[in-house]
DNA sequence: ACGACATACATGTCGCGACATCTAAGGAGC
DNA sequence: GCTCCTTAGATGTCGCGACATGTATGTCGT
């Protein structure tokens, strides 16, 4: 098996992994990895546009995320605003349960970020960050952690 | 943001583009990424269970790959037959079109495995696949990657 | 002011992907 | 032979994820 084969199927086999992990441990707090994803961005991003979210949001970055927001304004963690001076936009912004719920769900990434720590102790995680940046640099998916980390130094 | 969070969203990231160019170079041929691994597979490891074919599956590990047959048989490329000893099993084979289609879809998976190479050029692969495949390894989907390469040798 | 174009978002569709549940068929112990 | 258990597969459900299309709103050129 070459090894370009092995590697992309070693990334699906764990972008599958990880999102199984994820998914039971979001499960206790009832939401998905999607969702989580999403709230986390708009607490740590103030009052968003829907298309802001969408050029943070790694998963689904087709289209405008419309419907993973239906869940989260269906579930009482988010409000639907219109915009005041542009009326096409719409307001994104946490209930007092969303920031609650987004305080667990950043609780609950940490500790999957711990069992990331512990899976990769004695490798060279930065050589296969650095791998996987060039990988995906261009991507919509990569340039929406590109705007992640800029919005976080910024 | 911490390495490890990095990481998963890279992983994400590298999985949807891989995925979306795959979708791009697979759509010629009227099939669709996890199509084109069934039909590999099958192609691969000749007359196989359904059971069997699910765990060579690195994508849709979960359940038994019914409804991914089900379009391949609707399609003609893939022959359902109940099993002679065990009638519970179901045998897959391909069509002579599914033989046809299978070589031309790893034309086109080498054609994306050249790629993947020409972008991995100077980075030391072998130990990014070091790593990922002990993230892997122990789930469902790691373990369908291994059932594959241990077939590939034996 | 108005028409062409662009942007923001919603919505329809399709194929997964994970989970649960169901049915049929086989096998083991008695 | 009969019950209990296991296994193989089919099927229902839900939430994506990618794409195409539709609609309302804003903007720009003239």
């Amino acid at each position: 098996m070459r090894a370009a084969e092995q590697l992309r199927y070693l990334i699906l086999a764990a972008q599958r992994e990880g999102n199984r992990r994820l998914t039971a441990m979001m499960s206790e707090l009832g939401v998905t990895p999607a969702q989580s994803e999403a709230l986390r961005i708009i607490a740590d991003h103030g009052p968003l546009a829907l298309r802001e979210l969408g050029d943070m949001l790694v998963c689904d970055t087709g289209t405008s995320p419309s419907r993973i927001v239906d869940r989260l304004v269906a579930a009482g963690f988010v409000e639907r605003t219109t915009g005041e001076h542009d009326r096409r936009q719409v307001r994104l912004a946490l209930t007092p349960q969303g920031r609650d719920k987004a305080d667990r769900v950043a609780e609950v990434e940490n500790r999957l970020y711990d069992l990331i720590d512990r899976a990769s102790e004695g490798t060279d995680t930065d050589a296969v960050i650095e791998f996987l940046h060039a990988f995906t640099r261009q991507s919509p998916a990569g340039l929406a952690l590109a705007n992640r980390l800029a919005a976080e130094k910024g």
